[in-house]
DNA sequence: ACAATAGTGTCTGTGAGACAGTATCGA
DNA sequence: TCGATACTGTCTCACAGACACTATTGT
C-alpha cells in the first residue's frame, strides 16, 4: 500500500492555486401537517433555477462544523432552535450546480408544525414526487423520505413530529404517515408501550370519549 | 422562510477572496483475514502525526465526483477495482487536520482477502481500540464498524468477504465475525438458504467430511 | 474405529398481524 | 339513545433461538 508525501499533498491540494470546491449544507426540513408529510422549501429567486424550488441550504464557513452551519441555516432560513437533525449524505457529482463546483452534504431535521413558522412553504412528498425540483433536491428529498421510513422502524424519530404531549392516536397517525401504511390500533400501542409514560391527563370538549395524553418516556 | 439573494452568494461565497476549506475522500477498507475484521491503514511519513497509522485517502479534484475520487484512491492506494464501497458519513469539525480546514467524506470499503495485496499494513478492529491514530480516523473507524454490524442484518454484505465460491462454514464464520456473536449452524442456514445457490461442487481433501460450495444468488 | 467437521429435524417462546369486542364522551 | 372515537382481549402464524441428532471424509 502506497503513501504519497505530505510534499504532493502540499503541493497539488494546498497551494493557492488549487482550485477546490465549495461545500454547502441543504436542509430537508420535515414536518406532518394535514395527516401528510412535508417539506419546507425556498422559491429561487435568481438564476440558475429562477422561479423553481429548492432546498433551503448555507455554504459553510472556513470556521464553522458541518453542524454548525446547519443550526445557522435552520436558524436563519426557518427561524427555528433546538429541533432534531441528522446528517444524510453528501452528493458530489461534478455538474449538480451549473454555476460551479458545489459539494453539498444533506440534513434531514424534523419539527413538529407547531413549532414552525406559517409562513413556510410546504409541499407534501407525494406532490414533491411529480414536481421539478432545483439541481439535484428532488433526489435528496426522495433519500430523507427513505430515511425517514426507515428509521420510524427502530428509532424515536415519530415523536419529533409531536409535541410533548400526545395521544396514542396521534402517534398511530403519525407512523402511519412515515411508514406509509395503516396500522392496527390494538398491535401499535403494544408495541409503543414501552416508549411511552402516561401523564394522567386527558384531551376533552370533543363529541366523544377523550383520550389520555402521553409524554415521551 | 427567507432566502438571499444571489447577489450574497456570490459575493461571500464565489469570490476569490472566499476561503474554501478542502475535501478530502477517507476510505475504510475493510477485510477478513486470521479469523477477524480487519481495516488498511497507512503510516504516516510526514507531519502532523508523523509515524502514526492512518485512513488512506485522497483529495477531492474540482472536476471529480466523490465516488471516482473513491475509486481512483482505491487504484492508488491498494491497487484494487471492482470492489464494494459506499459513503459513510461527512466529518466536518474546524481542528480535525491540524493544518488546514479538511472536510473528509468517508467511504466504506470491502473485499476479500484473496484480492488484497500482501503488502498491505491490516490491524484488527479490536486492535485499533486500544491504539492511537492520526485526525480523528479511530472514530471514523469506529463508525464504519458499527455500519458493518447493522448492515450484515438486513443486506447482503457478508457476500463482499468472500470469493464467488464459499461454503457454509466459510459464511457463517464471516457472519459471526461481524455480528461478533456465535450464531447457530442450524438456525443460519434456514435464515441463508434463499440467498444462496448450491453449484454442485465441493471441497475435498481435508480429514473430514467435505462441504458443498455455494455462490450467492 | 475415531477424530473432526458438515449438515438436518424438531421443540419452544416471542412477537407481529388480524379481528372482535368493550368504554366513554357530547348531543 | 346514538354517533363517534378511544381503548382492550385474544387467536394465529411465522420465525428466531436452542439443542440434539445424523452424515461423510481421512487417518
Amino acid at each position: 500500500m502506497k503513501n504519497i508525501s505530505e510534499k504532493q499533498f502540499l503541493e497539488q491540494y494546498s497551494s493557492e492555486h488549487y482550485e477546490k470546491p465549495s461545500v454547502a449544507v441543504d436542509m430537508v426540513l420535515f414536518t406532518i401537517v394535514d395527516d401528510a408529510l412535508k417539506c419546507a422549501l425556498i422559491k429561487r429567486e435568481e438564476h440558475p433555477f429562477k422561479d423553481m424550488l429548492s432546498l433551503p441550504g448555507v455554504f459553510v464557513g472556513i470556521d464553522e462544523s458541518l453542524d454548525d452551519a446547519v443550526k445557522r441555516g435552520i436558524g436563519t432560513k426557518a427561524g427555528l432552535h433546538d429541533i432534531y437533525f441528522e446528517q444524510l449524505y453528501t452528493w458530489g457529482a461534478v455538474d449538480r450546480d451549473p454555476r460551479m463546483r458545489i459539494i453539498s452534504v444533506s440534513y434531514l431535521a424534523l419539527v413538529p408544525i407547531e413549532k414552525l413558522d406559517t409562513t413556510a412553504l410546504l409541499y407534501s412528498c407525494d406532490e414533491i414526487g411529480k414536481m421539478q425540483l432545483a439541481f439535484d433536491h428532488k433526489k435528496i428529498i426522495e433519500y430523507a423520505r427513505e430515511r425517514v421510513k426507515n428509521k420510524a422502524n427502530y428509532t424515536n424519530i415519530a415523536f419529533e413530529f409531536l409535541p410533548e404531549e400526545f395521544t396514542l392516536p396521534q402517534l398511530q397517525r403519525v407512523y402511519e404517515i412515515l411508514l406509509d401504511k395503516p396500522l392496527y390500533k390494538a398491535n401499535f400501542r403494544k408495541k409503543i408501550e414501552p416508549l411511552i409514560i402516561d401523564t394522567e391527563k386527558m384531551t376533552g370538549g370533543a363529541a366523544h370519549r377523550p383520550s389520555k395524553l402521553y409524554k415521551q418516556k
